[in-house]
RNA sequence: GGCCACGUAGCCAAGUGGUAAGGCAGAGGUCUGCAAAACCUCCAUCACGGGUUCGAUUCCCGUCGUGGCCUCCA
């Protein structure tokens, strides 16, 4: 598999021959697998769609690199992402609230873990927590200050020495000049140099009301805003890692800052590859608090199904801006819709087909699609034209099945590639669906077409509306029967009539 | 001001030095009592202007436009 590596600016092999990777089960050199951390979130705010973005693209990395049905039959990942709930816009937003900085991350981590898992996107491996970890921040500070890569300043703050690490900028591709140039400090800071970075902040001078706080050799503070990630990657991941992720907006000074720290700490490469990701924009435009724009994942969810969602994120490529906008979302529930049709049932049982399975699935065929997959998301993660080729495999099945053909095989292929990008497929239940809608209306309906039902809920009072159109249908009072389909249809609920009778759901 | 992406059909969006996947929407057809779903067919010359090349949407330069980063951000 090949990624784009934003510091080479090149599209990397994943897995080298000089560095042979454990399969499943395996261990490998150093204990480990493929080792890939990614920034999470800070947890201040309500996470938006961004975020879900963000962790739908590297929940479908890890999901295809363990996949048996990769070319490397599958392999051992260890995924960590982080929760930074110690940082000052928490600090700031705590305050706002009046309320405990600590518990108003913990409030929002619980929060999002409710809503990860509503969008079927995998647990890391560790979810490691700033303020859980604060010995082995400490720690890499003072590794970094003893090299000399760092200094505390009477105050008690510690800053990176940025002057001290020649190859600064490297993976932002810029170079110090340039960013100096565009610097905004104050000075008043007991700084060597503009550009260098906190990695322990003493509490301010006007007192450190709320703010959480921990002892360290240079006094009570608390850690600046990129050691973090330094110290838990190296701590659960080693010196080097795999691949490093996260959103575009990170790579300066975030990520520029941690393989700054990183590596002038341990003197080795940091990752192999560095991952970012393209942002959400809102109809084009940027989401931001001030445009009021932001799309919260709650509001996602509340709109549109996690497929639904995810299809759309994974229906462009992983580096390019995505731009969400209702008439997209729509096109991406419609489009999901077509891939759970695909996966209904052939037919009734006894009906069996003659055609032995593989038969009449048209030139491409399970197989096809499989490689076409798999050579999408080899290269670079296209789950674009992964998706594409999971459509060509539903208009086979599509086209077989109406020919009376075995399509269960192909099926379970479908169902298993949707699986690798994440998708459920699953259509929750219409009968489900229809217990939150307005029983009373469907009564109503039934007096008014003279249907009698004994249970008042609205999945059956819909079954006897149907059975009487079918009814009126075999009468050939199709009058009658467009009524009743009519009046269903502005309830909310649309018929399909199939060769084994009549079809109902719930209009989403 | 500095750095960097991107600009493909009505919309979303892949991709390639040799005339462009997929999804949504639309048109016609098959099926259906009529629909729906499904299937078949149709629907773009790739922002604009130069250049390199036998040939560019794909490479280079410029223009315009959009977006990102440079300060917090997935």
């Amino acid at each position: 598999m090949k990624l784009y590596d934003t510091l080479t600016g090149t599209l990397q092999p994943l897995l080298r021959s000089d560095s042979p990777l454990p399969r499943p089960g395996e261990r490998g050199p150093g204990g480990e697998g493929l080792r890939m951390y990614v920034c999470g979130v800070t947890p201040y705010a309500e996470s938006h769609i961004g975020h879900a973005m963000s962790a739908i693209v590297y929940d479908v990395l890890v999901r295809y690199l363990r996949w048996p049905g990769n070319p490397a039959g599958g392999l051992d990942v260890t995924y960590v992402s982080n929760y930074t709930d110690v940082d000052d816009k928490l600090i700031d937003r705590a305050a706002e609230l009046r309320v405990d900085a600590l518990a108003l991350a913990e409030q929002q981590i619980a929060l999002w873990e409710q809503q990860q898992h509503a969008l079927n996107l995998l647990p890391p491996d560790v979810r490691p927590r700033v303020t859980r970890e604060i010995p082995a921040i400490v720690a890499l500070i003072e590794r970094l200050v003893a090299g000399g890569h760092a200094y505390a300043t009477l105050a008690g703050d510690v800053y990176f020495r940025v002057r001290a690490d020649a190859d600064y900028g490297k993976l932002s591709h810029r170079n110090i000049d340039d960013l100096r140039a565009g610097t905004r400090f104050d000075v008043k800071e007991q700084k060597e140099f503009p550009l260098d970075f906190a990695l322990w902040k003493a509490p301010p001078p006007e007192g450190a009301a709320g703010e959480p706080q921990w002892d360290s050799p240079w006094g009570l503070g608390r850690p600046g805003w990129h050691i973090e990630c330094s110290a838990m990657a190296q701590r659960y991941l080693g010196d080097s890692i795999d691949i490093h992720g996260g959103g575009l907006d990170l790579v300066f000074p975030h990520h520029e800052n941690e393989i700054a720290q990183s590596e002038s700490a341990t003197a080795r490469p940091f990752a192999r590859i560095w991952m970012h990701n393209g942002l959400v924009q809102r109809d084009g435009e940027k989401m931001s608090k001030s445009l009021g724009n932001v799309v919260t994942v709650a509001d996602a969810l509340a709109r549109w199904s996690p497929d639904a969602l995810r299809l759309f994120v994974l229906n462009s490529h992983y580096r390019s801006p995505n731009n969400v906008t209702d008439e997209a979302m729509a096109a991406a529930t419609r489009a999901v819709g077509r891939l759970q049709v695909a996966l209904r049932p052939a037919g009734p049982a006894g009906s069996a087909s003659p055609l032995p399975p593989g038969e009449g699935l048209g030139v491409r065929g399970p197989a096809d699609t499989r490689a076409c997959f798999v050579a999408a998301l080899e290269d670079d993660l296209n789950t674009a034209q992964a998706l594409a080729a999971l459509f060509d495999l539903v208009r086979d099945i599509n086209r077989a099945r109406a020919e009376g053909a075995d399509v269960a095989e192909a099926q379970s292929h479908l169902r298993e590639l949707a699986g690798v990008l994440g998708l459920t497929l699953d259509a929750p239940s219409d009968v489900d669906a229809s217990a939150t809608l307005d029983a009373a209306q469907f009564s109503k309906l039934a007096k008014q077409h003279a249907v009698a039902c004994g249970d008042p809920d609205v999945a059956s009072t819909i079954d006897a509306l149907l059975a009487a159109r079918t009814g009126a249908r075999a009468a050939r009072d199709f009058a009658r029967a467009d009524a009743i389909r009519a009046d269903l249809a502005a309830a909310g609920i649309d018929i399909e009539d199939t060769p084994e009778g009549p079809r109902w759901s719930v209009r989403r």
